[in-house]
DNA sequence: AACCACTTCAACCGCCTCCTG
DNA sequence: TCAGGAGGCGGTTGAAGTGGT
């Protein structure tokens, strides 16, 4: 388990690389390339470890790296990305030139997932937070929400629930899996689940959150086809706004999915999502090849790993697997086909 | 001007995977 | 086949910057 440091700490120095520093770091790989990064920095003259020295390389001096903000067009890319490949920084920078994984990486933590979440939609897993349901909460705060928050649709579908639900907001909510293995192969559309997760009731016939393929406003970076009657936009700030995605077609069905992504992520995403069986997204939820329901000693989790913020620390949801049905297969993700029931529960 | 809270992002840490002997 | 090493990756940290009071 483990393995010894990279290198020996004794001497070496840490922390903000100095401008002499990185002269030397590139004028070493200039000359020589980098062939070795452990030895490279005693070669090169360097204090460092060759972990630092690779890393200041590849994220910072490397003289392809593009600096500045990100467009629209590289943010718009990101969130398709993650939502297929996850947390693969790597993956993701590897598509998007000049940019490096530990910058993508930044940029999504600190903008977009933030965005992410202001437009009620789970970061980890792209769906809409089913805690934004809390009609309640919605309204008690409607006064510190920007008016472009409250979408219509989700009110819909909070208020059809709840109804259904006599008012409990305990949320049984089954999920269905739009696979089809005999098209596993042959259909991009087959892959990742996430793409396919679909509430079952009430809202099989509700439109799109965002309009797909709009071309009026394919550059536009428009808002949400929300209600804005009676918004003043020009209160609205950047970060306002939102990429006009079609993969954000959640409540769309298969023959309604847009074939955006290049096919070639696919086989990487199912490799994700094949290896990534202890992660609770949507995903690996509906890859249970059991249906979950009660009666049997639970296992609660969170279903977004990460800390809480601000933003969500106020309505987390807990996922509740029962012990004796966990599925064991993670090789079943891909598989399916049939219905799960899945308890949410406020906490 | 000083203080505080919050944000950003470069850099680090620890684990994992792959390669080689 | 296995062990060890190197590189790679994702999560986290903390210093610096920024904005509000």
């Amino acid at each position: 388990m483990g393995r010894a440091p990279c290198c020996d700490k004794n001497g070496l120095k840490k922390g903000p690389w100095t401008p002499e520093e990185d002269q030397k770091l590139v004028d070493y790989i200039q000359k020589h390339g980098y062939g070795n990064w452990r030895t490279l920095p005693k070669n090169a003259g360097l204090q460092r470890c060759g972990k630092s020295c690779r890393l200041r390389w590849t994220n910072y001096l490397r003289p392809d790296i593009k600096r500045g903000r990100f467009s629209f067009e590289e943010e718009e890319t990101i969130i398709q990305l993650h939502s297929i490949l996850g947390n693969k920084w790597s993956a993701i920078a590897a598509r998007l030139p000049g940019r490096t994984d530990n910058e993508i990486k930044n940029y999504w933590n600190t903008h977009i997932r933030k965005r992410l979440l202001r437009m009620g939609i789970d970061p980890v897993t792209h769906t809409p937070r089913l805690d934004l349901l809390d009609l309640s909460s919605i309204l008690i705060h409607n006064n510190s929400m920007h008016p472009v928050m409250l979408n219509p649709h989700l009110l819909k579908l909070a208020s059809s629930i709840i109804s259904s639900n006599n008012g409990n907001l305990d949320f049984t909510t089954t999920y269905q899996h739009h696979h089809d293995p005999q098209i596993q192969n042959q259909n991009p559309t087959s892959l990742p689940q996430q793409h396919f997760v679909q509430i079952q009731e009430p809202v099989n016939n509700m439109p799109p959150l965002i309009e797909p393929n709009n071309s009026d406003n394919v550059n536009a970076y428009p808002l949400n086809n929300w209600d804005t009657n009676g918004i003043d936009l020009s209160s609205l700030t950047e970060e306002d706004y939102v990429p006009q995605l079609s993969s954000y077609d959640y409540y769309t069905s298969d023959n309604h999915h847009h074939h955006l992504i290049d096919p070639s992520l696919l086989s990487e995403a199912s490799t994700t999502f094949h290896s990534n069986n202890n992660n609770l997204s949507f995903a690996a939820a509906s890859s249970s090849p059991t249906t979950l329901n009660s009666n049997s000693t639970t296992t609660t989790t969170h279903i977004n790993g990460s800390s809480s913020t601000e933003d969500e620390s106020d309505s987390m949801l807990r996922f509740e697997i029962p012990d004796a049905e966990r599925w064991e297969d993670a090789g079943e993700v891909a598989g399916g086909g049939k219905s799960e029931h899945v308890k949410w529960t406020r906490v």
